[in-house]
DNA sequence: ATGAAAGCGCTAACAA
DNA sequence: TTGTTAGCGCTTTCAT
């Protein structure tokens, strides 16, 4: 038989008290109510020596609140979500809330499966990296007045909270950085997604080059196979058989895989070409040579982002203009792309 | 002001009747209660109108059963253990529970939090890795019958529900292996934590250069510390100073960053040095050379892990033995560990 | 073939 | 200072 969990009604039935009582006790409103040191004493020290525990479907229901948050990103095992993550919770604990966090792999199935199960269960809100096609399931959520906010990329034609950087500026800056390094033929390596984030990247680097009259090259990785044997092999034929003088990489993933390659088809080529990548790594600092990297402001985009959480959560009133915080990313300029020495 | 959901109330109130109707068509027992036709599209076609979605709280408070379960293991992003999860995701989904997964990052804190807060949230069971500490926090959620398989490990003197692998046996397998090649000089890479799979792994291995009369080498890296640079600085040390001929690493976290070092002290070591690793990974197959390791039965512990969990869940009565299951281990050798050939 | 009503465990307004 | 009670949204037994 399974063994019934302890309810208030129990207790208060136990201790001769009523489960009013139990509950402003077990609630810390013990003296705020102003019941009795002996009564609050008897209800801690039984409920602690039987190991209460609330049943928290039962307040959420009541209260209507579950205070859970979900944060969900493509793959939260990545370095960059993985830490906002981090952030995000500490700031959130503080506040009494609780995060639970999922992959969507990118997938628009099981980003609609995991906002579908937490909306059923009442979560309090939703910080999200969208998958492309899951505009209408925001809108929806939105539409039923549930806490919201995107980061990392959002929907031009959807109105939303968002916390993103400037995607095209960063880019911008980082190929105009090897440009001035004296590099001439420098490819973007990037992948297939068409999102905002990925376009303003890629415009930050065909605009710069084009600024100097210089040929924009650009390696386009198939999402799913950027560490893949197929995905590798296309960027192994790419920097074999390209001219180039210098790499920027669009996004993490394809850095890890890329420099490998690198390393692969000569010893000495990541000494030669200049290199970029945008987010940045702990390892980056630690390679030979060391990697230049576009910094993402991680601590200030998981602060912004519960900022605007924690207003929504406690809005009464729906009512009210979207936040939208764009923040400016970083250039690290390190050993990977020094001045080009021509030899 | 806050749209308020839809409520099996509001629907009948709407279609003019009762909310027993309404709650009988939803869940498909339409028929089964004779209910006319008529009134099930009516139903339908309403409920998909305004996009309901129930309210799994009130449900789940109402029927005693929330249909999650918890998969927490050590490192959601460790391939050994995303790989089981997603097996288990599957055959779950497929009975009608959903899964939620978490990273205890093998500290007792984290885990405990973990449990209490899906504990109170009354998920319907639990499988875990264990942390070390958290042996009685386990004995707690059994104490109130709550499903519990663990994996991977398991507390010696607690009798739990598991699904572990013969540890000894493979890590004698995997060392004798080496020596049956000619390797006389093996040394062991391992961390610190005292959990019965290491040790098993250890005594595995000493074990099996002890009956050839060969010598035990062990470095032990503080956990901690398994990717960072003081863990890297203890394996730099240790290659370049020990007369080593072989390498054996107990855990897939410590493989990684011990091959990116084998490979800086020397190009050529990485094929002079026999090498077995635990835990088996897509990349050792194209690596050059190609890593032997021991490969644990993922689909398969997956699926006794669900067997057995499933078995718990429908079970009411909870007097019963407990199962306990061990799997034998494969080791895949590779070109790391080919016959030595001496010099 | 459909509805009324109780109750899951909790909170909180109101009563005493 | 403490208790009574209604109700959150749902399922399900028992009536009709």
């Amino acid at each position: 038989m399974r063994n019934k969990r302890h309810s208030i009604k129990d207790i208060a039935k136990t201790l001769d008290v009523s489960p009013t009582t139990v509950s402003f006790v077990l609630n810390g409103k013990g003296k705020e109510k102003k019941i009795s040191d002996e009564v609050i004493n008897r209800v801690l020290t039984y409920t602690k020596s039987i190991n209460y525990k609330p049943n928290m479907l039962a307040r959420s229901l009541r209260t209507g609140r579950t205070k859970i948050l979900v944060f969900m990103v493509e793959d939260i095992s990545n370095h960059f979500f993985s830490k906002i993550a981090r952030t995000i919770e500490d700031i959130a604990y503080e506040k009494g809330y609780r995060v639970l966090f999922c992959s969507n792999e990118n997938e628009d199935k099981r980003s609609r499966d995991l906002l579908n199960l937490f909306y059923e269960r009442q979560v309090d809100g939703f910080i999200i990296i969208p998958s492309t096609g899951i505009r209408d399931d925001i809108r929806e959520l939105m539409k039923n007045d549930i806490p919201v906010v995107l980061f990392d990329r959002f929907f031009p034609d959807l109105d939303t909270h968002y916390v993103v950087i400037d995607n095209y500026d960063a880019s911008r800056k980082a190929t105009r950085h090897l440009i001035d390094n004296g590099y001439q033929n420098i490819a973007f390596v990037t992948t297939d997604v068409q999102q905002v984030q990925m376009l303003d990247r890629r415009r930050g680097y065909t605009d710069a080059v084009a600024q100097e009259g210089l040929q924009a090259t650009v390696l386009e990785i198939p999402f799913g196979d950027t560490d893949s044997g197929s995905g590798r092999e296309l960027m192994r034929d790419f920097f074999r058989n390209k001219e180039l003088d210098a790499v920027y990489f669009s996004t993490n993933y394809l850095t890890r895989s890329g420099l490998e390659i690198i390393k692969e088809i000569d010893e000495k080529l990541i000494f030669q070409l200049g290199i970029v990548t945008f987010d940045d790594n702990e390892l980056f600092r630690i390679n030979t040579p060391t990697i230049s990297a576009v910094a993402q402001p991680m601590e200030e985009i998981a602060q912004e982002l519960m900022r605007i959480m924690l207003h929504l959560l406690k809005q009464k009133n729906s009512v009210e203009e979207t936040m939208q915080v764009t923040l400016s990313a970083e250039l690290i300029p390190r050993g990977s792309s020094l001045a080009k020495v021509n030899v």
